[in-house]
Parts: structure tokens; sequence; C-alpha cells
DNA sequence: AGCACGCCGACT
DNA sequence: GTCGGCGTGCTC
């Protein structure tokens, strides 16, 4: 009986969105499984793609001839049977296809990569072999369209003197090292010493440590850099058949270097012990319960995540952390590490693609059990899990703005429904969202109203920066700012400063006549990069020279503003000459390891000041840091965007706990033109219930979320107007169906409306109750597949993060 | 995505 | 008449 694996292809297209069937041949019989990946024929010609196995059954509905799996790529299956279902089900509420949601679940190392060939099949004239293949038997695709030879290999191939080739690459390499084991007992290598010449002092060694093996084996590297021991020696002893050599996986260890002192648990104090009971209960008796646990910064979150994971591991499951990409600093990492060791793996943007394949690995064979990392660790192949934890919920990095366009707390709630386990959102500043479902009772609000040191938390002063344009300090600083660096600079003591860039780019602008320099395919203006001295777009990466002269009006008034992080750092340095500054943001961070570096310079006290972007906020724990100072407060909140103040409320909050957390007292200054606006204000009494309150009525009365659900529809098009007439219809369609207290926001262009020389155009919908409405947007996506294969694109966003 | 099929214009 | 343009439809 022959067996037929029904296996998801690699092919985005709607027509594909469901298995296709093929047979097993006898060989793979054995080995075959579903969540392995295959490579499989797929159309005419010679195409090959990868796929995913996903069942495997004895009969077919399919009515034309099958074909047959080429190629197993795995030993075992690199997806289990708990993500096959997520990913199925995830497709439908992400409105993506299948084969995207599991690429998206592995590490890169195991996505696809093909190579496209064409190979000589047939003696082809000599000159043409010479000219076209360089004497070779095989071109790859890129290298002939490159040097502009398809025309004359298309007419080579019809003759069948060349073919194509199509592979699918499996990239997923494991490292290995060469090992050494001793093939004598103690007493023969005894024997061979004694009867070793003295002028073989090396071969002495290299026999006493075989003998101090004692059956365990040792690397090549490890012998050659520890005791001397030369790949020459080693490969005579072989001769001599004292040892012999095999080849052992090993992972790539991102910490090689790094010892990690053990923790023990800290004795909780009253409040946090109150809070960890429910956690305990829950983990005990395999509950789905979901948690927020609401505390202060400095509250102690992490040592209740902590003492719970560790309950979970006692209990023999697994425990999965996620946390934001900026906030898995070293520190975090050491305070996981510390407390379980090995158990753990640690998936972040900073690995290697190697580096993170292992880590997968590891998890993957449950040798870590607990597994911290970011939004995209939440696919983690964790079997038995215990507990779900998501710190700093409110974090808009946890949804991935392309497709899949998930969050990861709907996987996490999902996941932990299959594992019937708890799920603990963590926040100083819950979202909205998860406030009002816990005030719901559809989750378990746990507070922790005060902080483990019993500090009070810092005084934040807000400056008024339009009294200080008025008394004429055109500055970034403010007079009370500068005076306050300097004291602390004085006292030896730590400041970090934050350059909120929301918003905010620097542009070049003629006085003379206005004009801001635009970019040639999107509708907005250029940002000036110092560091490149260009001029670049955020949209398309087009960069471009910063322009002397007016090319408006010829004039040579050109003038940079807005404030980037280089210019603060400019400004800070004519201000206080003597101040000491590490600069944080995506250029000063983006190669590997920089993040890390900068860090811990400061740690050691190499600067006074760090300043930075967002990625300073988070997470970062210096107990020398007295002055925390946010420089613009209030340029998000000029966006059009309802999530703007909480977003404000959040960062600011988040600043305040970077200073003061230990013995000395700490001290925030905030800059802003909106000193009475309410974020500001609440977020300076540290009053998150009242910003609660006030930004609820005001959710309420605009019909926003929580109050209602939305969904953002995106069309893109080169031509203006199909995009346009696209949404229109798309609108059109859908409202006979929607309830009346149903919103739609649109059609409109968005804000920015031409990127990288496509239109965009969208549509909001905002709804309380339609049980129907997936199901619709999913019928319209396949309806128009003709549409989208000739150039117009479709983007439907549930929930999404930004509207603009 | 990539390939074949099929239907129209310009060429040996 | 044939070569070759690309619009259309299918891939187990």
């Amino acid at each position: 009986m022959v067996s037929i694996a029904k296996v998801i292809v690699d092919v985005p297209t709607m027509q594909t969105n469901k298995p296709y069937d093929y047979l097993i041949l006898a060989e793979f019989d054995e080995q075959i499984m579903p969540g392995m990946r295959v490579e499989v024929p797929f159309g005419q010609g010679a195409r090959k793609v990868q796929g995913f196995v996903v069942e495997i059954t004895q009969a077919s509905n399919f009515k034309g001839e099958l074909k047959a799996i080429a190629n197993l790529m795995d030993l075992t299956a690199v997806l289990d049977e708990e993500l096959l279902l997520l990913g199925r089900e995830m497709a439908r509420w992400t409105f993506s296809f299948q084969i995207t949601c599991y690429q998206t679940m592995l590490p890169a190392m195991l996505r696809a990569k093909y190579e496209k060939k064409i190979k000589v099949i047939d003696e082809i004239p000599e000159n043409l072999f010479f000219e076209l293949f360089k004497g070779r038997n095989e071109l790859t695709w890129d290298e002939a369209t490159e040097r502009g030879l398809m025309p004359q290999l298309l007419k080579l191939k019809k003759k069948e003197l060349v073919e194509l080739s199509y592979s699918v690459k499996n990239q997923a390499k494991t490292k290995k090292r060469r090992m050494i084991q001793s093939d004598l007992s103690f007493e023969q290598l005894e024997e061979e010493i004694i009867g070793l010449g003295k002028r073989a002092p090396k071969q002495s060694v290299l026999l006493r440590q075989l003998q101090s093996l004692n059956n365990e084996s040792i690397s090549t590297t490890d012998m050659n850099k520890k005791y001397g021991v030369s790949a020459a020696i080693l490969r005579e002893a072989e001769n001599k058949k004292w040892l012999s050599f095999f080849e052992e996986e090993m992972y790539r260890d991102p910490f090689k270097h790094k010892e990690f002192k053990k923790t023990e648990p800290f004795v909780l104090n009253d409040t946090q012990e109150k809070a960890l009971q429910p956690i305990m209960k829950a983990v005990k008796q395999h509950e789905k319960e979901v948690f927020l646990l609401k505390g202060v910064t400095g509250s102690g979150k992490t040592e209740i995540y902590l003492q719970t994971i560790a309950e979970t591991l006692k209990n023999g499951q697994s425990a999965l952390m996620l946390v934001p990409e900026i906030a898995l600093t070293p520190q975090m990492v050491h305070s996981f590490k510390g407390r379980f060791g090995g158990a753990v793996a640690v998936l972040h943007s900073g690995l290697s693609i190697g580096e993170k394949y292992d880590e997968w690995r590891k998890i993957e064979r449950q040798e870590a059990k607990v597994v911290v990392g970011a939004r995209s660790s939440i696919f983690a192949p964790v079997k038995n899990i215990g507990v779900i934890i998501i710190d700093e919920e409110h974090e808009g990095t946890y949804k991935q703005d392309e497709n899949p366009r998930y969050h990861a707390k709907d996987v996490a709630i999902w996941r932990a429904d299959y594992h019937s386990c708890p799920v603990i959102l963590g926040s100083a500043t819950p979202s909205l969202e998860s406030r009002a479902r816990a005030y719901k009772k559809v989750y378990t609000l746990l507070e922790l109203p005060e902080r483990v040191n019993k500090k009070d938390l810092p005084v934040v002063e807000v400056i008024d920066m339009r009294e200080e344009v008025k008394t004429g300090n055109r500055s970034n600083f403010s007079i009370v700012l500068q005076e306050k660096i300097r004291d602390r600079i004085a006292k030896k003591e730590q400041i970090v400063l934050l350059l909120n860039r929301r918003g905010y780019s620097s542009f070049v602008m003629c006085r003379d006549c206005g004009f801001v320099l635009p970019c040639p395919n999107c509708d907005i203006s250029l940002t000036l990069h110092m560091d490149t001295k260009t001029m670049k777009c955020h949209y398309c990466g087009h960069e471009e020279a910063i322009p002397r002269i007016c090319p408006s009006c010829n004039g040579h008034k050109i003038r940079y503003y807005g404030t980037g992080t280089q210019k603060i750092e400019e400004e800070l340095h004519d201000i206080i000459p003597e101040a000491r500054v590490i600069r944080m943001d995506v250029d000063t961070t983006r190669k590997k390891g920089a993040h890390e570096k900068l860090l811990s310079a400061f740690g050691n006290k190499e600067a006074d000041i760090l300043l930075g972007t967002q990625m300073i906020a988070k997470g970062l724990d210096f107990p020398n840091i007295t002055l925390a100072g946010v420089l613009n407060a209030d340029t998000g909140l000029g966006l059009p965007d309802f999530r703007a103040s909480e977003r404000t409320f959040q960062l600011l909050t988040q600043v305040s706990g970077r200073a003061g957390r230990a013995e000395l007292k700490g001290e925030v200054i905030v800059q802003t033109f909106n000193p009475e606006h309410y974020s500001i204000q609440l977020a300076q009494k540290h009053d998150y219930d009242a910003f609660y309150q006030k930004e609820m009525l005001l959710r309420h009365r605009g019909n926003y979320p929580p109050f209602f659900f939305t969904i953002l529809i995106t069309t893109s098009h080169t031509e203006e107007l199909q995009a346009s007439k696209k949404m229109q219809e798309i609108v059109e369609s859908i409202r006979p169906n929607l309830r009346p207290e149903t919103i739609l926001l649109g059609p409109t262009p968005k804000a920015v409306a031409r990127v990288n020389n496509r239109y965009y155009y969208q549509t909001i919908i905002k709804y309380k109750h339609e049980p129907t409405l997936f199901k619709q947007l999913q019928e319209l996506l396949s309806q128009s597949q003709k549409e989208m294969a000739k150039g117009l694109q479709i983007a439907i966003d549930s929930e999404p993060m930004h509207f603009i």
C-alpha cells in the first residue's frame, strides 16, 4: 500500500493555501512524518519547492496523476502537531498563507532557499561553451542574468542542449568538532609512556592526558590549546593506534565566554507573595488562566516570573517567556541563566542565524526547558508548557507588522489553551485593552503597588519648553536640565537622556522659499543622516546627496531642522564639554554586540551620560543613574494616532523607572511643549489608574479600542486609480453585510499616500460584534486573486498597531 | 512564483 | 506562413 503525504507547498498564493497530495516512495516510507520539510516537484518543468508534510493518509481525492516526494529535508519533524495546527488556525485569523505561518515559526536556517542552475546536457559548440559557461558544466541563474546570457541560453534550451535545474537548498548545517578518544587502557598507555624516548615530551604529555580521560573524550582544539599537543602529534598517535577520532555535533554557544553566577530565589515581600499565590495555584493545577500582573517599575516582577518558572520546572514542565527585543539586555539574560543555568535558551536578533538555529535545536530536543526571547520565540518548539510569560505586555513590538500579522499575546493565549496552562502578562503600564479585560474579569488582575526597596518613585519635574524659548534659550536643553546634568557629573553619578524621536525626523528646508526635499518615490520628505552625510528616505531607502543650493529657488539658505541623536550629542558637547557621552540609537547599535558593548561601557562608568532613543528606556538597571531626562516628551502627541497618549504615558513612566533604582535617590526631568497634557501630568504623578480612567473615557467617546475591535484594510497599486477603485469596491461589497453600529472609516488615501511609487488606500472597520466579518474578508481575498496577480496588493490587518 | 498555452502583430 | 509578444490559468 502506497501512502500519500499532504503537503503545504512554498508557493504563496490562495490556490496553494491548502495541502497538495504527493506519493511517498518506499525509500522514505519509514521515516516520513507530519511536520517534516520535504522537497517536492511543483508545476511543469523541473521546478522543485520546499513544503511541509501536514498529514499522512492512504487515499487521495486528487483526480490527476500524483507526483512523488523528491526528498526529505529533515530526519525528524521540525513542527509538531501543536504547531501544525496553530499555523493552520493562525493563517485564518491573520489573513495570511499557511506556508508563511510555518516559515515564521522556524529559525531562518530552516527556511527555504532555492538554487536555480543551468546545466549542460549535450555537446554544444565549443566557442559558445567557453563564452557562456567558461568551460564549466553549469552556471547559476543569477550569473546568467547578470551577464545577460539568458537569450542565448534559452535558444540552447530549445535545442535541448542545456537544462534548467532547481533545487531546494537545505542550509540546516550543524557545527561539528573533532573529538579524540583513547583506544588503549590506562595500563597500556602506561606501557607506551615507559617505552617512549626522552626526546618525545609532547607524546608523553599526550599519553598522560589520554590516561586522565577515563573513557571520556576531548576535542582536538582543547588538546591543542590546553596542552600544546599539535595536530601532527595527534595524527601520529592515530597511526600508532593510541587513539581515534570521531565527529561530534556541537552548539554554537553565544554565551561561551561568560560565567553566570548562580542566583538564589529572593524572599518575597507580602505583596509579591500575594501576587504569586494565585499564579502558583494555576501552575500546579494546570489552569488556563490569564493573569495581568501590574507592578510599578522596581516592584520585583522579574522575581515573580523566576519563581513561577522554577515551579513549572519542578513539575517537569517547561516555560516560555517573551520580552521586547530591546529589553533583552545582558542583565536580563544574566538573571535567567543565573537562576536556571543551562536549562535556558535565549533567542534574540543579536544572534547569528547559526546560533539561533542551535538555540532552537536545544529547545527542540528538550534540553532547554526555559525559553526567553523576543516576539517570534512564542513559536519555540517547547513541549509540555507550564507557563507563558509576556513581560512589558503593552509593547507594540509584540505585533508583527508584516505577514503573518500576528500578535504574540494571541498566540500565547492559544498555546496556553492548548497546553492548559496559565499566561502572565506583566507591565507597569498595561495596555488599555488588557487593563479593560482585567476589569471585566476576563483576565485576573494582580498588583504590585510598591517598589521592593521601599523607595518612593522618583520625583518628576515637568519643564515647559515654551517658557525656555521665551527667555531666549533656543537649545534643546532647558536651564534646569543643564544644571542638573552638571551637578550629577560633579557628583560622579550617571544620567540617561532620552530623545523621543517618534514621528520626528531631521529634514532640510530652504529658509527663503520653504522648500523641503521630497523623496522621488514616496510622498514624504527625506531625512538627514549625518553619519553617511546623505539624505535618506525612511520608507523606500532612497538616498541622495545633501543639497547645498535650493533646487526650487536656487537660494543658499538651506538649513537643517528637527533633532536627531547625533545633533543632540553635538549640542551637548558644546554646552557641557566635560560630559562623556555614549550615544545609543539605530546607527550606533547596528553591529552585532554593539548594544551590549555600549551598555557595559556605561555600566563601567566610562561615560556620564547615556543618550539614546526608545531603546534606552527599557529594562536597563544601573544603580548609579540618578537623573533621567526626556528631551522632547511630546513629539508623539501630535500624531494622528489614537494610541499617542498611551504611548507617551508608557514611555515617560518607563524612563522614570530608570532613575534611582538602588540606594541613591532618583530624579526625572521631562521637557515638553505641552505641560498641561494629561498623559504628561499623570505620568508625572505616577498615576496609572487616573490615566486609565481618563483615556478610557476618550476612547469611549471616539469609539476606539478597547470599546471597538478594529481591522485595517489597505490596497495598493502602482496606478493610483486601481488602488482607489478596489478600495471603493471592497467597502461597497462589505457595507451591506455589516451591523448598523459598525463604523467604516474610508476609503481614504493613506497619510503617506505614495511609497516606493505605489499608491496606498485604506479603510478602517470598527466593530463590536460581526460574527461573519472574518469570513467575508477571507472570501474577498480569494475573489481578488486575479487582480492581485496583476500588481494589486491587499493587506488585511486585524487589530493593527498603527492606523497611518 | 514560474511555466505552458493561446491568441494577435511583424517578419524570414 | 512562422516567430515571438504577453495575457490567462494551473500547479498534487
